[in-house]
RNA sequence: CGGGGAGUAGCGCAGCUUGGCUAGCGCGUUUGGUUCGGGACCAAAAGGUCGUGGGUUCAAAUCCCACCUCCCCGACCA
């Protein structure tokens, strides 16, 4: 990919506005716009990283034996009203009538359509159990929309749902997931905790939040600097870690994972029922798992930056590497650069060739801005010593390379 | 919704207190030239309903009223 054939918007000043690490550099590195409060649009550089992440996502999910699927957006108030959780989701649900006067609202999450596909479909101990889980946009009319995909009003949710004979199953497949959502946020390259949690308005008798410790994080947590516990906020009181009794350091933390064992609460109202080995009805047991997806790129930038800009951990980089030609009116240094470009995208790699004919300065500020994890200089010392240079954004070290064999930067671009 | 702040060119800002005639500056953009390894320089140029509507006045970005939008703190959440 050329860069000045791909939408690439970067600032050099953020808005004023915009106040986290995540948002600020978001924005300066042209990943999302704002059309209105709490509504983005997603820019192909942030893009790209969204899909990475969902690769990564729908690696892990279909690993545990989930399935995907796609559930409607647009859903029935009636439905809702089955559940009892129209009144308690109020105004957060964005509501609205079609023109037959069909009562209808954006799904704020899906509990209530995944049931009654449920119910449509299990008869029998032989159906279960399985998973299913989808990459959506989901809609809520937050009171305060916030630090841009932080909190947003539209956004994009994995939420997956098992469906059990009993509990056993319910637990195992709750473990599974939980060990899952640890891959997966390992793989994100973050520094997370769980703790248990309040159910809240999904409900249920178990939960797991998913915290990543972030200046700008919303929620607080408490982890010990010897053992590494985690306790949230609300086990107030708690002043030394029970384990060590040493003093606990307070986190300001961002919720991007939260998975619930639901039991019977959905699928008794809405009757997912089935006979057993017996002939006897049985209620399904439920459980439900959410990763706030596009809240993961602010997540991942609040970990991973610096001064001068985004540092991408390899598996969500828009791009695995970047090619800066100094001067791409120099015939050698051109010609190299399109080399390695070539080659390393026949190799299957992301490779971004930054084509401007800009100054060699402006490529390295927009090159730390954008956060690529390796660059590959092709400048002065290409056309004179056959030279390389390679860069991780990471640790800011440099090797010098003998030039004139992609196949040598392969290695170390993969390492 | 309660409390605080802000809307002037794509971005960052000045001007407003003390109305005044063609509304400025920096960055970015376009054209030409010189530069060319960490956000270069010179010259020329394009780009603005001063958030919207109403009012006061000879005259409004500036004063008054209403509304809209955005940001920050709080309650809620992935």
């Amino acid at each position: 990919m050329y860069w000045s054939r791909s939408f690439i918007t970067t600032l050099k000043e953020a808005p004023e506005a915009a106040e986290s690490a995540s948002h600020r550099l978001m924005l300066r590195s042209g990943m999302v716009r704002m059309l209105i409060s709490g509504v983005y649009s997603y820019l192909p550089l942030g893009y790209r990283v969204l899909a990475r992440i969902e690769n990564i996502v729908r690696q892990e999910m279909n690993k545990t034996g989930a399935q995907e699927l796609l559930l409607p957006s647009l859903q029935s108030i009636e439905l809702w009203q089955k559940t009892g959780r129209d009144e308690l989701m109020g105004e957060t649900m964005i509501r609205f009538q079609d023109r037959r006067g069909r009562k209808l609202c954006l799904g704020p999450t899906h509990e209530e359509v995944i049931t009654e596909l449920a119910a449509a479909y299990v008869k029998s101990w032989r159906d279960l159990p399985f998973t299913l889980y989808q990459i959506q946009t989901k809609f809520r009319d937050e009171l305060r929309p916030r630090f841009g995909v932080v909190r947003s009003c539209e956004f994009i949710m994995k939420d997956a749902y098992s469906f059990d004979r009993d509990l056993d199953g319910l637990n195992k497949i709750y473990e599974k997931m939980r060990a899952a959502y640890e891959t997966i946020f390992k793989r994100c390259g973050l520094d997370f905790v769980s703790i248990k949690a309040d159910s809240g308005v999904i409900g249920g008798d178990l939960s797991h939040e998913f915290l990543v410790p972030a200046e700008s994080g919303e929620d607080i947590v408490f982890r010990c600097k010897i053992c590494g516990m985690v306790l949230g906020a609300h086990e107030a009181g708690i002043e030394e870690c029970p384990h060590c009794h040493k003093d606990m350091g307070k986190l300001n933390a961002l919720e991007v994972g939260h998975i619930f064992k639901l039991g019977d609460k959905y699928s008794k109202t809405l009757g997912v029922k089935f006979l057993d080995e017996e002939g006897r009805q049985q209620i399904v047991q439920m459980g439900c798992y959410g990763i706030g997806v596009s809240r993961l790129i602010a997540a991942v930038i609040e970990q991973n930056h610096d001064e001068n800009g985004i540092i991408w951990p390899k598996e969500v980089a828009p791009f695995d590497v970047l090619i800066v030609p100094v001067n791409v009116s120099d015939k050698l240094i051109w010609d190299e650069a399109v080399k390695l470009h070539d080659e390393l995208s026949r190799q299957g790699l992301d490779v971004l060739l930054d084509d401007r004919d800009e100054r060699a300065g402006v490529k390295f500020k927009d090159a730390d801005l954008t956060g690529i994890p390796r660059r590959i200089t092709v400048g002065t010392k290409w056309a004179k010593e056959g030279k390389l240079e390679f860069k991780d954004r990471r640790t800011g070290s440099v090797t010098e390379i003998q030039g004139g064999d992609p196949a040598g930067f392969l290695a170390l671009v993969r390492s």
